[in-house]
DNA sequence: TTAGATACTATACAAAAGTATACTTGTCAA
DNA sequence: TTGACAAGTATACTTTTGTATAGTATCTAA
């Protein structure tokens, strides 16, 4: 994007600040006072900021202009999926308990949910309470950690497809590996995504 | 608050969207005009809803309302800190790399920054490429994970203020403790922060 | 049963707001 | 030195837009 003057990067501080308290941009006339100028002046720099990407506007309509970087652009509102039970839709509303809004950046492509670690079988990499990032698929690389629904119940594991079946093993070791032949793990087994990230929350826990 | 009409939820959904794709909230008639109805009939809705407590309105500005449940009031922009040099300004443009958007239940207070991990010093909690949370103070409880400024460099370490003086320890055995004496420490270790979270992401790093 | 909210129609008015016209001044790179 | 851009003044015109007036009809809780 091009360069923007001094006078341009003002004005357009001020709009981003006045979106941030008001939750709607200025008109032209309220860009005007602030800066002590005329409407016409203000327009200019509208005009300028519009022409070098900084901002789209909608010509004729009173507050029609919006930020080029604005915050729905930025941020995704990724779903809380709470407990999660056998038959299809993961995503249907009964499940959602909540959304956050994470970064678009954190969050790579669409079928993305969070899911809170209650179990101790992937420790030390996720303890309970971490908040896990998982990306809704049917499959997963072998030895990536997965969220896997095993007799309506949802674990995290690391899934290996092997000779004899399909086996689960957590990171922990007094966990025993689950194995499964391949048509009981068709019947009893479902992969419901790959966790692609982790967040954690040192507050409430001890120190070492 | 108190609970909506059907209608009025309809009403509140379409300015949720309209904002979303807009930038802008909408004005009475574009309400009128998608729900097919007089502009009269369309600011009897937005003033239930305000009376209700789910929009903010501006008596007589074109577009003058906003949602309360706004995006900006959700999410705090914590800034990404590069390299960390000696002297004081952390939170100074000049360390500041880049921001990234979080919802706020994750930053407590304010003084809140994110850094990369670069060292494997506290493997296996902490890992390379890891993204921690630090609230910005010049103490941490024993035996809490501080990033600490030694001879120029900041480091993720464990501190224990000992009768010896002040022990900096890291989770990884590999790495020997960090002995200071008290006026030695005084000087060339400097606290910069608690770390209060991590994010990491598994994409790019390898299945076991 | 009556007051109060909900949910509208229809018309009208005045303020708010984008924009156009006509100029001026200064800077800076081709 | 000329033309493009930046940054502005001053006035005016025309839409856009919120709101007021005056009703109608339905439903619901005191």
């Amino acid at each position: 994007m091009k360069p923007l003057t001094e006078r341009q990067r003002l004005v357009l501080a001020f709009i981003e600040e006045f979106c941030r308290r008001q939750g709607y941009p200025p008109t032209v006339r309220e860009v005007a006072a602030h800066f002590g100028v005329q409407p016409r002046a203000a327009a200019d720099h509208l005009a300028a900021l519009k022409r070098k990407g900084y901002l789209h506007r909608e010509p004729g309509l009173s507050r029609g202009l919006s930020l080029a970087s604005r915050l729905e652009e930025q941020v995704v509102e990724v779903p809380i999926v709470g407990r999660i039970a056998a038959g299809r839709p993961l995503l249907a509303s009964e499940h959602v308990e909540d959304t956050l809004p994470l970064p678009r950046s954190w969050v790579h492509g669409e079928e993305v949910f969070l899911l809170k670690v209650t179990g101790d079988s992937m420790s030390p990499l996720l303890l309970p309470g971490d908040l896990v990032m998982v990306k809704a698929q049917p499959r997963v690389a072998r030895g990536e950690i997965a969220v896997v629904l095993v007799n309506d119940e949802a674990t995290l594991k690391r899934v290996y497809e092997e000779a004899g079946g399909l086996v689960l093993k957590g990171d922990n070791p007094e966990f025993a590996p689950l194995r499964f032949a391949r048509d009981e793990a068709a019947e009893l087994v479902q992969i419901l995504g790959k966790v692609v990230g982790v967040y954690r929350s040192f507050e409430g826990r001890g120190p070492r």
